[in-house]
RNA sequence: GCGAGCGUAGCCAAGGGGUUAAGGCAGCGGUUUGUGGUUCCGCCAUUCGUGGGUUCAAGUCCCAUCGUUCGCCCCA
């Protein structure tokens, strides 16, 4: 009988790790809330057309990366490869457009993409991603990007690298392509076979190609920057004076294209060193033809989404995570006493401390060894001549110091037990 | 979808064609049948991801397959 192994590119949290994640979770939560952004959960499935029409059929993730199936209904489903789209088709769909003034959503879940798994990359993997829809004013842009500054660095993440770009409207997006088409098709030959490839479909993803000759190419084309409306210039000047008010660190990039066709003027990702080639921890930008598009009214937005597993890898090179520690450790042997523990393990839980059981009803020295393992403040025993009397033996694992206690008044000494734990911890 | 590296115990591993597969950590048992974190002793892979092939002989060489890692592509 072979055993069953989780399917290529997902993989188990276990409980060693878990705390990573959780510890995330919850400064999002509060970050995001104290910026009154509300969580939403959409579902992890959606219909197929949702995403081929919001992110766009000539991206990667559409073209090549879905995972998608027809279901017993005959309908084709994808599992969701981002989360813009399912939150913007549960703000159209829901109308909540029309309760006035611009909406802040958040959300956290897994997303799907078949691509081959490398580091920080996985099939099944999770983001966190604000959105905020109903404003077109640059204050949106900066306050969105300083809300996923703030997260980073509420979790500690240090020398991370803030690269800021306009892409500007559709107009100067077409404008600026046909520069840049213009410029590169005489260098065609010299571009790598991905490039020239990319010269018809999708020009602008030729300036971040990590080919050097290609690159070395790049380096005098034409910048998007230039191609930008006076508006649009205008615009973006407003997003990096506010920015610089904020004090946030970043450097304008003039190439950072990204990759989701949803995209207009502001483009950001904050990138890491430390993660391998994979490099960006958080990528997001404004998107103000998306809801239309998904047959809502005109509404401008802008979002971002950090890659949780990125951000934990990170976090892992930080600093390790504390071991999982228990206050008390109930060992027992004799029927009555084990009978008793029960009750005892209770009492404490009751009282708010976490309590483990040892269920061995092996010789008293294993279970102390367990204790110890358990990373216990401090052993409860209950023996035979316990059992009798109706008493445990607490035994401090740290200073080594045992007392006897009646069972009933354990609840009752929780306040005394507490501070000695924390000393023990401290 | 393309390229390269790697799969030996729960983990880290040595072994690179010659009968019995080092070592360490962890675990289990004992020293200690009611007192831990130390020590000491013992146990812990009929088998090297899987399937096929070459050979008198295969963890060791070859092929395939699966998995994994890293890179390309792409993205968070």
């Amino acid at each position: 009988m072979t055993a069953i192994q989780a399917l290529r590119g997902t993989r188990d949290i276990l409980p060693e790790e878990i705390g990573y994640w959780q510890h995330v979770e919850a400064m999002a939560r509060q970050i995001l809330s104290r910026a009154a952004f509300r969580e939403i959960r959409t579902p992890l499935f959606e219909q197929t057309e949702l995403f081929a029409r919001g992110i766009g059929e000539a991206t990667d993730v559409v073209g090549k990366e879905m995972y998608t199936f027809t279901d017993r209904g005959d309908r084709s489903i994808t599992l969701r490869p981002e989360g813009t789209a399912g939150a913007v088709r549960a703000f159209v769909e829901h109308k909540r457009f029309a309760t006035g003034g611009p909406q802040r959503l958040w959300y956290c879940g897994p997303m799907f993409r078949y691509e081959r798994p490398q580091a920080g990359r996985q099939r099944q993997f999770h983001q966190i991603g604000a959105e905020l829809l109903g404003s077109a004013d640059p204050r949106a842009d900066v306050e969105a990007i300083a809300v996923a500054v703030e997260l980073l660095g509420a979790l500690g993440l240090q020398s991370l690298r803030m690269l800021v770009n306009s892409v500007g409207d559709r107009t100067d997006r077409a404008r600026y392509r046909s520069q840049l088409v213009d410029y590169l098709t005489p260098h065609l030959a010299d571009l790598d076979p991905d490039s020239q490839d990319r010269l018809t479909r999708n020009p602008l993803r030729i300036l971040d190609s990590k080919v050097p000759k290609t690159q070395e190419i790049c380096r005098d084309a034409p910048s998007i920057l230039d191609a930008l409306s006076p508006e649009s210039a205008a615009r973006f000047d407003r997003v990096q004076q506010a920015l610089t008010d904020l004090g946030v660190v970043y450097q304008v990039d003039s190439r950072l294209v990204r990759g989701l066709d949803y995209y207009s003027h502001t483009a950001f990702e904050i990138q890491s060193d430390d993660l391998g080639a994979q490099a960006t921890v958080c990528g997001g930008g404004r998107y103000d033809g998306l809801v239309s598009e998904l047959g809502g009214p005109e509404t401008p937005a802008v979002g971002w989404a950090i890659g949780m597993e990125r951000l934990i890898l990170l976090l892992q090179q930080l600093q390790p995570l504390p071991a999982d520690r228990v206050d008390f450790y109930v060992i027992s042997r004799g029927d009555r006493a084990e009978q008793q523990a029960l009750k005892v393990a209770q009492d404490l839980r009751q009282a708010g401390f976490s309590v483990e059981m040892d269920l061995s009803a092996s010789a008293f020295g294993k279970q102390f060894k367990r204790a110890d393992r358990a990373g216990a403040a401090a052993c409860v025993i209950l023996g035979d001549s316990e059992a009798e009397t109706g008493t445990v033996q607490l035994k401090w694992l740290a200073a080594g110091t045992q007392e006897t206690i009646a069972q009933a008044d354990l609840a009752t000494k929780a306040e005394q037990f507490r501070t000695i734990i924390q000393g023990d911890r401290a």
